[in-house]
Parts: structure tokens; sequence; C-alpha cells
RNA sequence: GUCCCUAUCGUCUAGAGGCCUAGGACACCGGCCUUUCACGCCGGCAGCCGGGGUUCGAAUCCCCGUAGGGACGCCA
């Protein structure tokens, strides 16, 4: 199928360093959702030209964070890697035009004088040594670009405004290492340009590499995408978010029982709004995503309204589609192969009541259970020797009950109530405790239909007994 | 140190000179509902960084401070 539309291009293009972040799936996520809203394509690149630190694991996880994100891509992935001949090629551009030129001091000597400059206060760049050298290409060499001494150049960014730097603040940046590959500024100039990006959303801490690729842009007689800076992503210290704020992979929030709806939904709302509106479907995100409805401040990871908005997908969410995303947790605190009915059920019971998958699975564990553990303070509070007997006979009338439903138990309940003359919630806690196992649970006649009468008449048996059994207390 | 960006409740944000007595959401605190816990509903707390301008009028525009962030690699 063709698609008539007007050419934006988007790209995201990570560094297979490491796992995809909370930050470079923001990126990801407004990149994707321009192409989708303009109806352009969105285009997946890795940048892996830094071959001591690139690996295969990483790029899998990142590609395993997209799709779990559900952010597909149109073309790519593309490997920088696998590209060299093309960035040759321009590079050849730059040397035949004098635009560039071989550079042979070594890391050693570069890192003593940036030391230098740091201690006296001077902004750290390249001294131009080789500058006019006229060196050729040679073993341990670096090919630097010619940055201009004097004029500025401005970077028109469509979120900043026009924002100027002086050209003298720039250095001659290495466009090629002595390993022969690219770096990161000539990279993805090259690519931005031969995969004809139109729209270049990134993080702000790209700003300032933006000059120089702008110069490098104008050297290589490219056309100049648009630029889109988005503000980064802070953790609750205000510093840059890392590791020490907690978990920053996105399959980390996977793993502690986040939905994906919740985190694009959180995502999207760092840096980017639509009034007042917080919760947004997939589809009225492309609807209303736009770059002129995004933040120019720094933003503060807060875990606790993605708490919020995953409690929200959990609780809206159909019970199928959850059950089958609670699988995985409840095989983790050992209950494998559940019953789909029984699984359903049991998803119904918890849907409005767990933040995360895990919070879930571990609230639902006794309705699996052969024999439910009691919890030891409950089982002391409430599972006294008196009510032995409450238990026996409600046991009883629940074997008798006709209409075994909630309607039916919850009658039955107050039924019991009135004619015992025993308050409900003397009656519920207990009761909730010798199905449960805990305090705290979902409504007790919820539990019972779930449980199923035999199950229930169990539990209550096996309460009976367990009261009966205890030994007498403080006489 | 130099350059760049940013600045509304604790946090995410609405706000494009009068509609602002600054709105919403999370969190927090009350209350209602109730067989526990949730859900839901109702209510509350809390903010325009400071100082100068411009203007009849500024959260909104300008300048200066201040604070935070970012960049200064043969990382991306």
């Amino acid at each position: 199928m063709m698609t008539v539309d007007n050419n934006i291009r988007t790209r995201f293009a990570p560094s297979p360093t490491g796992y995809l972040h909370i930050g470079g799936a923001r990126t990801a996520l407004f990149n994707w959702l321009y192409a989708r809203h303009n109806n352009g394509a969105f285009i997946l690149r890795i940048e892996d030209t830094d071959k001591e630190r690139s690996t295969a694991a990483s790029t899998q996880a990142i590609l395993d964070s997209m799709r779990w994100l559900g952010l597909d891509w149109d073309e790519g992935p593309f490997f920088q890697s696998v590209r060299g001949e093309i960035y040759s090629a321009y590079l050849e551009k730059l040397l035949a035009t004098k635009q560039a030129y071989y550079c042979e001091c070594t890391p050693a000597q570069l890192e003593a004088k940036r030391q230098e400059a740091l201690t006296q206060g001077r902004k750290p760049k390249y001294d131009g040594t080789c500058r006019e050298k006229g060196l050729v290409a040679g073993a341990g060499r670096v090919v630097r670009f010619r940055c201009p001494d004097f004029g500025e150049t401005v970077v028109h960014d469509i979120l900043k405004g026009n924002v100027a730097f002086r050209n003298e603040e720039l250095d001659d940046l290495v466009v090629f290492r002595s390993d022969g590959f690219p770096t990161y500024n000539f990279a993805v100039v090259v690519d931005d340009a031969e995969m004809r990006i139109t729209h270049i959303i990134r993080g702000d801490d790209h700003l300032n590499n933006t000059p120089r690729q702008i110069l490098l842009y104008n050297a290589l007689g490219l056309p100049l995408p648009v630029f889109c800076h988005v503000p980064m992503i802070l953790g609750a210290d205000k510093a840059r978010l890392s590791k020490r704020h907690g978990a920053t992979s996105v399959m980390a929030y996977q793993e502690m029982g986040y939905l994906p709806q919740a985190v694009v939904n959180y995502l999207v709302r760092l840096g980017w709004s639509h009034q007042d509106q917080e919760i947004f479907s997939l589809a009225e995100l492309i609807s209303f995503f736009g770059l002129g409805s995004l933040g120019k401040s720094a933003a503060v990871f807060n875990e606790e309204k993605l708490l919020w908005l995953n409690q929200h997908y959990i609780k809206t969410g159909t019970v199928e589609e959850i059950a089958l995303l609670l699988k995985p947790f409840l095989a983790q605190v050992g209950i494998n192969d559940p019953a789909d009915g029984f699984l359903q059920q049991v998803t119904a019971d918890l849907l409005t009541r767990s933040k995360t998958l895990i919070d879930m699975a571990q609230a639902g564990m006794f309705y699996f259970a052969d024999k439910v553990a009691y919890d030891e303070e409950a089982a002391n509070k409430f599972l006294l020797p008196s009510v032995g007997a409450i238990l026996a006979q409600f046991a009883q009338c629940l074997a008798e009950l006709q209409d075994y439903s909630k309607a039916g138990i919850e009658q039955l309940l107050r039924n019991f109530a009135a004619d015992t003359g025993i308050k409900l919630k003397d009656i519920a806690q207990p009761l909730r405790v010798v199905l449960t196992g805990k305090t705290v649970s979902p409504g007790i006649d919820e539990v019972m239909v779930s449980l199923g009468r035999e199950k229930t008449l169990q539990r209550l048996r096996d309460g009976v007994e367990f009261v009966g059994a205890k030994p007498p207390q403080g006489s």
C-alpha cells in the first residue's frame, strides 16, 4: 500500500551500548508519533560506530523494548557499522575540498592539553596543531573537519528558536577515527541526509553538537533537516536520570509489571501536553501529537504517577487482556498453567486493586493454593476459638445455598448475620482469613464465587479445624 | 572555567498581555460509600525564582541576577 504523505521522515538512532532507557524511549516515542501523525515514515538506525562499546545484546534489547512499547518502524534497522563505504565517499569530498585534514596528535597529547586548558580556565578545544601540516593518511591518524574561525552558526530549532554559536567556540572535530570508523557527528549527518530525514527530534543534550553538524551539512552541500531539541528527563534530585535513580531501562518496567500503554502514556506527558488531558489512547496520541505543544523545560521522572497510570490501565483493561499479561507473573510465584476460566475470575477480582502485575500476582496467590497459609498476625487476631462454631455454621448454610453467586452469597451473609445476631464485619474478617489467609483481599463474596463452592467449603473446613486445634489462650 | 538551554503547586503540566481570585493531574490530608483493601465520589493543602523595565494592564514581552540542567572525547 502506498502512503500518500508529505514526506515527513523521522528517525530514532540509539547507540547499542546498553539497554533502551526511559529517556531514549521518550525520544523514540516522539519521533514515532510525529511520523504517524503526519502519515510519514519512522526509521530506526543503530549507531554502532563505536565497535568497542557496541554489543549485539544491546541492539537486541533495544529492538525488544521498541516492540514492547509498540513503536514499529518503517525502515531499518540500519547499522552504521556496515555503511563504511558511504561515509568514506563523503569523507573524500571533504578531503578533496580541503575542508578536512589528517591529524597525528595522539589521544594522550590531546588529553594533556585538555587538562591544561581546563586548569587554566580556558575552554578545552583542539589547538590546530596539524591543521596546516598537509599530512596524508597513515596509521594512528584521524581526520579532522576544518571549522571556520570566524562568523557564527545559527541553529534554527523549532522548539528553542534560533540559537547562535560563535564558530570560534567550535573546534576542528574528528570526523574519522584512526580505526577507520566515522565519529558520531559525521555519521549522523551523512545518514540523516542519505536517509532523507526531514525532522530530527532528539534530546537537547545534542543542541551543542548541532552547529558542528550544520557546518558539516554545509561543507558537504547537503540540505538541512528541521531540528527539534526536546528537554531531558531528570531524576528526583534534578540530576540527569541515571541508574542510581532506580530503574531506567524500559525492560525493567516490563519486568516490574507495568503495561506498555502506561509507560507510553507516562512518557508522552513528560514534555508534551494536550490541554488538561492525562489519559490518551494510542489513536488519540497520534491524532493530537505535534511539536508545537512540546514543553521547553526538563522534566523530573516520577514513578508515582507512572504507577497511577499503570493502575488505570490495569483496571480499565479487559479481563482477557490482563489475564494474559498476568500469566508470566503468576509463573514467577510458582503458579503455572492456570485454567483460563479460573485465571480470568481471579483477574477480574483483582483488577481494581492492583498497581502492577506483580502486585496482582502476589495478591492472587491464595486463589491457587491447595491449603491456605494464614498470615500469623491475621490468624492471631481473627481465628479465635470462638469463631469455629460460626464458621462451621456458615459452611453449612453455604453448602445448602441455592443461588451460589455474588448476589446470593451477599444475601446469605446478611441473613446469616441477622439470624445469628453477629455483626457482618465480625463474620467477614474471620471468613476472609480462612479463605485468603490475609486481612486484605477482594470482597469475600467475590472470592467465594471465584473459588467455587467446593474449594470454599474445603477452606472453611480447614479453618474450623485450625481453630479447633488451637490451644486455648490466656487461661 | 567557557559556551548553550531552561525556570508556574513536592512532581507532571494548562496558560501565547486583560477570560487568572492562576486551571487540571499525581502524591498527600480529610469525608462519603463499605464485609477488609481497593475502586468510585466529594472536599482540602500547595505554585507564577528574585529584581528592574515595557504597557492603561504581565505568569505571559525585554534586561540583569540567581538557580538547575547540558556541552566542551579517536562516546553517542
